[in-house]
DNA sequence: GACTGTACCGTACATTGTACGGCTCAGGTA
DNA sequence: TACCTGAGCCGTACAATGTACGGTACAGTC
């Protein structure tokens, strides 16, 4: 690795691939739209860390070198991956409105299309996003789920926090969850298994220190869920509570109005 | 980099390492505890990323490969690093249940401590955390911060979920702030500057597509808050619209009762 | 004073992203 | 047809990584 990826060099140029339609193929045939889908397609099942350059020349039967005449960069090329990850998340502009339930039901929706992503594409959850949300299917999104939160008395800045923070919440508990698999998949153990291994360690170890909430209230999600954590409740719980939060708010708004 | 980790090889060691005392010098004075300090200060500094095994030897003018005396690998580092994090978090096991404003006031209060440690050691985003919460530090932050939970009513699964949902959301936007200052720093440019440097470019390669409640909230945002996000105010809203929400499940319980 | 085990570390290797410079070929011009 | 030009392609090279391996040096015990 030679040089630390200073954000992208040249934001034009970014900005250029990201919005371009890139489907004129050279003279071997390769694309900017197949170099990202091969990416995707290896990211998916080994992870962006484990992504190289090489792999997805070999994938593409092409020399290494030639992907960059196409894309600057790995760090380009994942903002790329970044942006068509999120292109299929919604048939049309309306469907999150459309849904049962009015706002409710539309964050509910939004927040399962997202689980799903994340959890189809777990290496999302390494992509630096500050500087390269502006892709087109990124914005497309932003202003579709904007739509629900509209015209419910919430300020502009207001909607926005609203959405941040079910976003915020999927992406941190969909993170978690991709870590359980993929540690899982990395040691071959359940996390059960893993648990009757190093337990005699632990209680040996923390013999002397106690901990008596802890120790209760650990061993009743153990139990209750079969692991440490599960992070289809933990989505289900946190986005409920956070609708009751949000409720509140739009309630007191409405109120005033 | 020769092997993906996988997990720890050795639990057994992993945990000894983690709950022993670490502070019986070798002939040249390497300690296992002066490894993992040296080790927190570079990482806070230049990210996990950036660390390496050289550096951390480098500033305790020691081979490199000694490190391997004392530490199985750089996972088991990081693993140490991240429980001496957060060695420092409560002065004792009551301070957060002391703070006034009752569990709402100690879950504000246990949110804050995180955010502070968090920002000071952005690196810990980056740690694997799924097997290694064991260390002594980790257990003992957990019953600590169950406590105020304890004795409202909630069944034990609840308290997990609750507190779970609180810290989820404390990591999601401090990892965002996180990533913000970093690419500051990567890029030299301000987000604003950033985004007069981009903006020409957007538009014109925006001509065509719009995206009407998009625009609006965006531009709102952007002139609130003189960044596309905000994370100290993302932080403060989503925990009052959950604590709101949890409120209410509190109330239904004691109701109940 | 000799022995033994632990601490220490120099070298080597596989793997990474990508800079650099050369080769090849499609398409246009004369 | 002959040639030229520029873009597409890619082989080699380099710096950096984590760490396996095997050797050296020293502290403590007999």
């Amino acid at each position: 690795m030679a040089g630390r990826k200073a954000a992208a060099p040249d934001p034009a140029r970014s900005l250029a691939l990201l919005w371009g339609s890139h489907t004129k193929p050279g003279r071997s045939g390769l694309t900017v739209r197949a170099i990202v889908g091969a990416a995707i397609e290896l990211a998916d099942s080994a992870g962006l860390e484990a992504l190289s350059m090489r792999m997805v020349a070999d994938r593409l039967k092409v020399g290494t070198m030639s992907l960059y005449t196409h894309v600057p960069g790995k760090g380009e090329l994942t903002d790329l991956m970044f942006d068509q990850a999120y292109g299929d998340l919604y048939a049309d502009e309306d469907e999150p409105a459309r849904q049962p339930g009015g706002w409710r039901g539309a964050l509910e929706f939004i927040a399962r299309r997202n689980w799903d992503v994340l959890t189809a594409h777990p290496w999302i959850h390494e992509v630096p996003t500050m500087r390269t949300a502006l892709g087109p299917n990124i914005t497309r999104k932003y202003d579709i789920e904007l739509r629900p939160l509209d015209g419910l008395g919430l300020t502009d800045v207001e909607m926005d926090s609203a959405l941040t923070l079910v976003l915020t919440h999927v992406q941190g508990t969909a993170r978690a969850g991709a870590e359980q698999l993929r540690t899982q998949r990395d040691s071959g153990l359940s996390d059960e298994e893993w648990w009757r291994q190093i337990s005699p360690a632990l209680t040996t170890v923390m013999s002397g220190s106690h901990f008596p909430v802890a120790g209760r209230v650990g061993t009743s999600v153990g139990e209750h869920f079969q692991s440490v954590i599960d992070p289809a409740h933990a989505l289900t719980f946190g986005l409920g509570t956070i609708l009751d939060g949000l409720a509140q708010l739009i309630e007191s708004r409405s109120a005033v109005q």
